[in-house]
RNA sequence: GGUCUGUUGGAGAAGUGGCUUAACUCACAUGCCUUUCACGCAUGCACUCACGGGUUCGAAUCCCGUACAGAUCACCA
């Protein structure tokens, strides 16, 4: 035993704490019966993924939800595949979800809590006492195996159909007395540190996962590595202490991890560790050439947050579609509680789904339209311009221009039961009001009529309208002038008389309607007429549409 | 290939042995309403719960097998 100390010692000779020390130095959360300690513990590599957002704000319901912790950890370990930058731009995405931590990782200078350091690479000192103990307990050992050897070793093992890995007989090194491992060492030879598993690959464990309920895995035996010849340890290892001394409760993370849970219960059970709750969320998918596959972040645009975010989609909104793949029960809960907020609503364990979502953009949309529809306008206006700010300076323009003016037209027939339900997006907003703006509309071009309408007759119906022209009167009345031009005019008062006797007009009111529509907006399709006009105004209304008469 | 997980309509799903002639939401289709659009309203969309067998008076719901799909098998997380 005490080569193994003599090991140790030689391999970590500047460590001098132990894990006593360190469970000192973390003291247990004093926190309520039942509140949950999640976490969420991306790799600084890229930018956030919708998949991640999803585990995030997850993780981030149930802590919050239960008066717990939400933390964020960096788990920044692969130096090799690390984006400089990358650990605060996902904060940032996080943020504009509105997803964000009470402690850890804030940017790459702040931390809040005293659980930390909060990113992996400055916790190399951690996990060294740990391994150092492995070691000196005989439990984990040098590995001198290049990667040459290693992939030999694979192909061997494909070869004879033997389970592929470094286990049992194959793990050569675990073999190795001390003595000849510290001479290796001494002579300066690179090497790993292996978990010395003492599993078999025969035996069933039954396991327990908050959402798939009880599970029979195979037991570990592979000797895994828990510290690479950097100088730092690998995600099982890494994890493991991370998560044990920073007191989380559950361990909310994607269902990728599934297969290599036995090797956690098993590293925290040689250690001595109690093992936190695990919840395996299911994977986003999406349908490609009939298979289900993960989102992809290199071949699906929905797949980084920041496609959303580009396109204004309101964050609730897409929250809620989250909701809704992860709860089934969401919905209901939603048209029974409109006037409430998303995290009013309980997520549970239990209606969580056990296979992965297909990614439904159509739904979002939908979920995204119902909830614009349902603001008044100071919160969509509000809203728009946060958006703009960031993402559509021409858009922040306008609004800033003259917010009232705005707001007018984001207020028509909005409110009551029944709300128009014109947009999903911010960005659909000024393409669909742009004609309201004197720059915009002297730079469309004017889309014609049906076929209905000649251009003699539309200058006519202009001419005439002009003379009555008043938008003092309330929308019934002001429509029955709009009628009776049309009708003075040859139009029918309305539809049905148009339809039961075709030959004895032009067209119908609703032809009327879109002569004036096309003058004033230039285009056939607009929000409710009569607000459009109010809002512009008898001068520009009037101005608009004698321009109109002189090209027709 | 091994291991694990899953399979109810185009999508998300409810359903845990009789209340299911399978709820609800989205999508889609048709019609109505309507000054355009957007709404709204109405109707339709699984003669059946991957398939095959079994248990039972009775099965989407329990058991077995098959098929299919996904995840995973690194000094990546």
């Amino acid at each position: 035993m005490d080569k193994y100390i003599e090991l140790a010692e030689l391999i970590f000779p500047d460590v001098k704490e132990t894990i006593a020390d360190l469970e000192k130095r973390y003291p247990a959360r004093n926190l309520k019966e039942g509140a949950m300690v999640t976490r969420f513990a991306p790799s600084p590599t890229g930018f956030l993924h919708t998949g991640s957002l999803f585990t995030a704000f997850i993780c981030q319901k149930f802590a919050t939800q239960s008066n717990g912790v939400f933390y964020i950890r960096l788990e920044d370990t692969d130096q090799k595949r690390e984006i400089k930058g990358a650990g605060e731009a996902l904060l940032k995405e996080l943020k504009a979800f509105n997803v964000y931590p009470t402690e850890g990782y804030l940017s790459d200078t702040l931390e809040e809590g005293i659980y930390g350091p909060y990113v992996q690479s400055k916790r190399a000192d951690i996990y060294k006492v740990v391994i150092k103990e492995l070691i000196k307990r005989g439990q984990a050992y040098p590995c001198f195996c290049s990667s040459e050897e290693l992939a030999s070793l694979r192909e061997v093992q494909e070869a004879t159909k033997v389970r592929t890995g470094y286990y049992k007989e194959y793990a050569k090194c675990r073999y190795l007395k001390p003595e000849e491992a510290m001479e290796k060492i001494k002579n300066g030879d690179s090497f790993v540190i292996r978990f010395k598993s003492n599993g078999d690959e025969k035996n069933k464990i039954a396991v327990f996962d908050e959402i798939r309920g009880h599970l029979e895995l195979s037991e570990n035996d592979q000797d895994i590595v828990i510290y690479k010849s950097d100088g730092l340890p690998t995600y099982h290892f890494a994890h493991l202490v991370d998560d044990h001394f920073m007191h989380t409760t559950h361990v909310i993370r994607g269902e990728e991890w599934l297969p290599s849970l036995p090797i956690h219960l098993q590293l925290f059970n040689t250690l001595g560790f109690e093992a936190p709750k695990y919840a395996h969320l299911p994977v986003i998918m999406k349908v490609e050439n009939g298979n289900r596959r993960k989102l992809s972040k290199r071949k699906d645009d929905e797949a980084a947050v920041s496609f959303f975010l580009k396109q204004g989609y309101p964050t609730d909104g897409f929250l809620e579609y989250l909701l809704t793949i992860a709860n089934s029960n969401y919905e209901e809960w939603r048209s029974e509680n409109l006037d409430k907020s998303l995290y009013d609503f309980i997520l549970t364990f239990s209606k969580m789904s056990l296979d992965g979502a297909l990614f439904d953009l159509d739904k979002v949309k939908n979920i995204c339209k119902e909830l614009l529809s349902r603001l008044t306008k100071e919160e969509i206006t509000d809203r728009a311009l946060a958006w703009a700010n960031v993402y559509d300076k021409e858009l922040e323009e306008v609004i800033l221009s003259d917010r009232n003016y705005f707001e007018a037209i984001m207020n028509i027939e909005r409110g009551g039961e029944k709300p128009r339900k014109d947009y999903t997006k911010y960005d659909e907003i000024l393409p669909a009001i742009s004609f309201m703006y004197d720059k915009y509309y002297n730079e469309a071009t004017r889309e014609s009529f049906n076929e209905r309408i000649s251009n003699e007759s539309a200058k006519e119906v202009l001419t005439k309208y002009l003379e009555v022209m008043d938008l003092t009167k309330d929308e019934v009345n002001w429509f029955n002038d709009l009628k009776s031009v049309g009708v003075i005019c040859g139009y029918a008062e309305n539809n049905k008389e148009y339809k039961k006797n075709k030959d004895a007009y032009k067209g119908h009111v609703g032809d009327v309607a879109e002569i004036l529509r096309v003058a004033i907006a230039k285009r056939r399709q607009t929000p409710n007429l009569y607000h459009l006009l109010k809002i512009l105004g008898k001068e520009k209304v009037k101005a608009r549409i004698l321009e109109t008469i002189s090209v027709l």
